[in-house]
RNA sequence: GCCCAAGUAGCUCAGUGGUAGAGCACUUCCUUGGUAAGGAAGAGGUCACGGGUUCAACUCCCGUCUUGGGCUCCA
């Protein structure tokens, strides 16, 4: 029979050859790196007899779907493992995630971390017996019978979801078995390179009503390497937290008294203020306007805007004089407030109100991280009054903003994400409708490519969520921006049409960074707190080397501060190598020596925290130095 | 909110059923030294909080809070 390789190219081989055949015919190099194959389109283990005129292509380890299966095997592993040690376990899932897996299990205690390390160890003891792995087809009944024999509920609980007409597939390595789609590697003698990560709760099906079950995770890959250079990049990570980071660089810190948010030290606020600085100007040259509005808000208007109702368990309240106040968890139906104090012309639309909107949110407690997750965060918010015929040019002008803001703060890589009507909303499914495809509409116009996010909208309309990748490759949702057809109506927003007729405005909801402090999180990490001129809290510190230059160094840095840079002066009765050393570690992006010969030529001498020598330069011509330094990102 | 783990000096961490220790940081003194740590002395802790067991608890047990890792949720 002849076999179609991906190329278009046949190959010849006897009646009866598997997808391995093929391989081990093709070479003993591809023989020993493949993990299963694709025929005619469907993902197939290495033991499936091939047919004439087969579609075939080979998945070796080295593609993402190769090392899918890997990590799928490598799950069975460990759940055969755990059995083997914990026979009183029930298997229940046990999917592939990103860089790895986890697998879930029904146990009355918890595992420890004890037990992690006796599993593994059984794990690699399982594998080195080398046991094939052979996909058997049984029955429905023979298949719930079998597993319901071994009290294994959960498994038979999922044949039996599984429909009518298909196949029940069962995977035997050894003497253990497991229901399973496949495919799987050809023999537990592949699977070398894993490592259990941790152990957590999960619920059956991710529900929190239903029991709580034990899942570990773990990561595999195709090679020792590479699962080294996973764990490496974990650590880098570790090393990037922006919560130790902050405590280092004196930026924030939280505490219990204030859980979820965030005591903001002078370093961190000022990195904050030149953020915000930054946004103010690029809000200010698209045409929008600064607004404030108050932190609490009579019951009366949440309940008109919905939020009572949809969003009432997140809200803090409090009372007083017998009235009822909620801190305001969006800004919002405080912006149509604004805009309902005049009668607007369809001539004033666009309308766009910002922010710096301070909400809060009683997230639950254990949901709280560091400045990812806070009860208390400011949004660099804005809405966006306007016609339904404007929505497309202003969603496709904010996409560009996005992509402009996001790239002088550091990041490139944008992902693109529409989602859609979820089940708790507002509004009538007409005006879903409507909503969803003037965001479908503008994004096709934008020719990006987009994801569909199904179910993941806000309450009141669909959204467009806008996600970057850091320098470890993560990926952060920040902007976002949403059309909202109903809000306006229900707190009765209204402007004259040109025909004179009252027409209800669609807003747009709107963020670029999202949370201001979420965003820090993000630069602490991405930048490892090493900032950029522009960002840094201070970008300069001034170091004299006996005190023959002290009241130079003062009048230099006064000198600096006064054109706006953020430099400090260090009078320390310390050697100037001490202080280089502290303020490089410090990741102050310039150090000014300065001694004798510096004070007599009215010089400093600048050191990069790079370790750099950039040599001596006369204070007006690093002033310029500076200027066009701060300049530079845009 | 749910499951697991942790909480010792400002920070990073040792430590033991018999009322606590290091490094860095801090204070004072000496030193005035040209690009990653000069020297000496000193101060600093109700061992998260509340109960219990014990002659004795930082240590063992229970509870609470917070933090960390997950689940659910989300900017």
């Amino acid at each position: 029979m002849d076999i179609v390789l991906p190329d278009a190219s046949t190959r010849p081989l006897p009646d009866g050859a598997t997808a391995f055949d093929l391989a081990r015919d093709i070479g003993p190099g591809l023989a020993r790196a493949v993990v299963a194959a694709r025929i005619n389109g469907e993902m197939r283990d290495l033991s499936h007899a091939l047919n004439d005129g087969d579609k075939v292509a080979l998945i070796t380890d080295k593609s993402d779907e190769g090392l899918e299966v890997i990590r799928h095997s490598t799950a069975h592993l460990l759940a055969q493992a755990v059995k083997e040690l914990f026979p009183e376990v029930q298997v229940t899932i046990g999917p592939v995630i990103e860089d790895g897996f986890y697998y879930d299990f029904a146990f009355e205690r918890p595992f420890t971390p004890d037990d992690l390390e006796a599993i593994e160890a059984r794990m690699r003891e399982i594998a080195s017996r080398k046991l094939d792995v052979e996909r058997l087809e049984w029955s429905r009944a023979q298949a719930i019978g079998h597993f319901e024999g071994l009290d294994e509920n959960y498994k038979a609980m999922l044949i039996a979801r599984i429909p009518e007409n298909d196949a029940i597939s069962i995977y035997r390595q050894g003497d253990w078995e497991d229901l399973c789609r496949g495919p799987h590697v050809p023999n537990t003698g592949k699977l070398k390179a894993f490592k259990l990560m941790r152990v957590a709760g999960a619920y059956w099906e991710g529900d929190a009503k239903n029991e709580q079950l034990q899942r570990i995770y773990g990561t595999a890959w195709a090679s020792g390497k590479e699962l080294k250079d996973y764990l490496f990049r974990l650590e880098e990570a570790e090393r990037r937290d922006h919560r130790k980071l902050a405590r280092q660089y004196e930026l924030f810190h939280l505490q219990e008294e204030a859980p979820g948010m965030v005591f903001w030290h002078p370093k961190g606020w000022m990195l904050r203020q030149v953020i915000e600085r930054e946004i103010r100007k690029v809000m200010w040259e698209s045409g929008y306007q600064e607004v404030n509005t108050p932190q609490l808000v009579d019951r009366s208007l949440w309940e008109k805007s919905g939020h009572w109702d949809k969003f009432r368990e997140e809200m803090f309240t409090t009372s007083t004089e017998n009235r009822d106040y909620a801190i305001k968890p969006m800004n919002c139906p405080c912006h149509i407030q604004i805009f309902k104090q005049a009668l607007h012309s369809y001539r004033d639309l666009p309308l766009r109100l910002a922010e710096f909107g301070s909400c809060h949110r009683n997230e639950p407690s254990g949901t709280l991280h560091g400045l990812m997750r806070l009860r208390s965060f400011v949004q660099d918010d804005a809405h966006i009054f306007c016609t339904p015929e404007q929505i497309g040019a202003e969603v496709s002008d904010f996409i560009d903003l996005v992509f402009e803001v996001y790239r002088r703060f550091g990041f490139d890589d944008v992902i693109i994400k529409l989602a859609d009507r979820p089940d708790r909303r507002v509004g009538t499914d007409e005006q879903w409708d409507k909503a969803e495809a003037a965001l479908h509409a503008a994004m096709q116009a934008k020719q990006l490519p987009y994801e569909l996010n199904p179910g993941e909208g806000a309450f009141y309309g669909p959204k467009i969520e806008f996600s970057l990748r850091d320098c470890l490759g993560r990926v952060w949702q920040c902007g976002t921006i949403q059309v909202d057809f109903s809000m306006p109506g229900r707190l009765e927003a209204e402007y004259v049409a040109e025909d004179g007729s009252r027409q209800t405005p669609v807003m747009l909801h709107r963020a670029i960074l999202g949370s201001l402090e979420r965003f820090i999180g993000i630069l602490i990490e991405h930048y490892e707190a090493r900032f950029p001129f522009w960002l840094a809290p201070v970008q300069a510190v001034v170091c004299n080397i006996t005190d023959n230059q002290a009241e130079y160094a003062r009048d230099i840095t006064e000198k600096m501060r006064q054109k706006g840079f953020r430099v400090e002066a260090d009078l320390r009765n310390e050697k100037v190598g001490y202080k280089v050393r502290a303020h490089t570690l410090a990741r102050v992006p310039y150090i000014l020596v300065v001694g004798d010969r510096e004070c007599e030529n009215k010089a400093v001498s600048v050191r990069a925290r790079s370790g750099d020598d950039l040599g001596v330069k006369a204070v007006s011509e690093w002033l310029d130095e500076m200027q066009a330094m701060t300049d530079a990102y845009k």
